[in-house]
DNA sequence: TTGCGAAATGACAACGTTGTCATTTCGTTA
DNA sequence: TAACGAAATGACAACGTTGTCATTTCGCAA
């Protein structure tokens, strides 16, 4: 009764075949005779037979998984998930996940050391704080690895939504509908979303020759952009304002209100991310969208890519998108 | 120059040791002499060495991985994933996952057959949707299948929120406050923890001779709670409002706002998740959060249990918290 | 030095597949 | 019917580990 698994062999012999017809059966069927394939079929039916995966590997010299390990798990991180599932889903590939637990510190050498003991052909780390090896670290040669991060690395191949660039249209849009300065309301310090947004901002102004305003420290929730709108309430030369994401830019939105200035009438505000309308009816909040699930089907498909053609270190920039709404008035009129 | 994979082999040969010394040191290092050990290390170091999962699983008969099968990716899902993650971490395994894409179907049986030809030793199924084998479905008996799910399985242990009692516990809040009667405002049809809020609500009232009011249906947005919110305002008898989630109760609040209703004085409104401070600053909602984290490490905790001791099916439900704000009037004064 | 038990190490098979190459069977033509 | 080439099948080794059991080496006492 106490049955072990049933392997190639149990089945072979309850057909009637060698071993190898029933390994053929599995993966050349066209090779094999339609009646010696109905028995075999029936046979593996019957003893409910089902491929080992280690001994498959084994022989094949690979695993058909791609290794993803989480530096750090947020919002945005969902939707990348979902990108890089459904991809590999899509290649026939299965994905074999780690992640850094809170408190623990991980390097990039001990992901890829630990990655590399497990059933993976290539792997994809999802990067979005600075880490101490960063520069240094050197990707096993033989697993093809990517790093989903605003950084450049030296000889990684890199996938990062185009932060930068997000937040250069968002200032850009401003100037072009007649605001002078942008006031910044940036997420937590130790962001790198944050930072790139906050570079891009500063780039658009300096690009026009505009002098960047002192940026105002946030943490990424309603109430820091709150406080922030508080102050920025009272400064006669705000007109616009660019929140590193939308809770904060809905904070400061709410602070204007509450010190009776109107939105976009008195100032306007862009938020990042466009996921205000999920939680505030009607919003008006114009804001910058990354598609993160993109960004995880672009990293996928770059490591699989470089599984079949060993390829040289690449920088993918997934390009943001400018969600108009209303709450930027333009000026020029 | 194109050196293979580094075996065991090769570093027992430069090590000059035979090939079951580099086995144990490994392994079993204080079986093996110091000095010996010092030498394998240092070969290892030397060639880089590392150790082939394959052919180690093939040996051993186990992965050290837990499958997970993501039917439905949702905002909660993240925690919950975070949460088996550490876990796993915790007891040394890692994680495999595959998902189910959209618009595809995917069955039970269809993602046990595809988990059991992937590196393996149990599973968890995240499911909150209702699929069409779920009662039928066997598990593989030599793969410890644990479903996220409030649906009870008639074999397979389950882990889920305590969602109806939560929505109990809402409700009775509500009663103990003075309030007659609790107006709902649901969900998505089709999604089985808005049924089982749903549920909940009906089942307090019941249990204290109300007949529950006609519920609204929403879609988890807020501009939907907002239309509810809109026909609730014309309601005289409406005092209270249980919505199946923090972005449809905030969309009730700012409907009953725009219609002249004060919350709480008018109206008193609970909401689910506890993730509108995040967005609305001062944010008075009281919610009923779950700790999906938690959910998480008692699913993987349990496919665990269940490798080392083939248990029974077992049925975990981890309860909410109502995080209590100012959104509730207390009318009995 | 010799002998002894314990500790350390090694030789070899086995895990369940797939690749290589040899063998058998089949369908066709002479 | 015989002969032939192609199609179908089979025998056996190999992938890189770990378990079993045999062998060697070591430390210590006689």
């Amino acid at each position: 009764m106490d049955k072990k698994n049933v392997s190639m062999n149990d089945v072979a012999v309850a057909a009637g075949v060698s071993l190898k017809t029933v390994s053929r059966v599995i993966n050349e069927p066209d090779s094999v005779r339609e009646s010696t394939r109905d028995k075999v079929h029936s046979a593996m039916e019957a003893l409910g037979f089902r491929a080992n995966f280690a001994a498959r590997s084994l022989k094949l010299g690979r695993y058909g998984c791609i290794g993803v390990v989480l530096f750090h798990l947020s919002g945005g991180a969902v939707d990348m998930i979902d990108g890089i599932a459904d991809a590999a889903e899509e290649r026939g590939f299965a994905l074999t996940m780690i992640k850094k637990r809170a408190g623990e510190k991980m390097t990039l050498a001990e992901a890829a050391r630990r990655m590399s003991q497990l059933p993976v052909d290539g792997m994809i780390f999802n990067l979005r704080q600075m880490v101490d090896d960063f520069d240094t670290f050197e990707a096993p040669k033989d697993l093809k690895t990517v790093i989903i991060t605003p950084m450049e690395h030296p000889t990684c191949s890199t996938v990062s939504d185009d932060q930068e660039g997000g937040a250069r249209m968002a200032c850009e849009y401003f100037l072009n509908h007649g605001h002078k300065n942008v006031y910044f309301v940036s997420g937590k310090k130790e962001s790198l979303s944050s930072q790139c947004r906050m570079k891009g901002w500063r780039a658009a102004l300096e690009a026009r020759g505009i002098e960047p305003l002192e940026p105002l420290q946030g943490d990424w929730n309603a109430d820091s952009g709150y406080a922030a709108g508080l102050v920025l309430a009272d400064k006669p030369d705000c007109t616009a304002v660019l929140a590193a994401n939308d809770c904060m830019a809905n904070g400061v939105m709410m602070a204007l209100r509450d010190k009776g200035l109107n939105v976009p009438d008195d100032v306007s505000v862009i938020g990042f991310d466009d996921e205000l309308y999920k939680t505030i009816p009607n919003s008006i909040l114009t804001s910058v969208k990354f598609r993160h699930r993109e960004l995880g089907v672009r990293a996928l498909n770059e490591v699989v890519a470089g599984l079949e053609a060993p390829s040289s270190r690449s920088r993918t920039l997934v390009s943001g998108v400018l969600v108009e709404r209303s709450s930027v008035k333009d000026l020029r009129a």
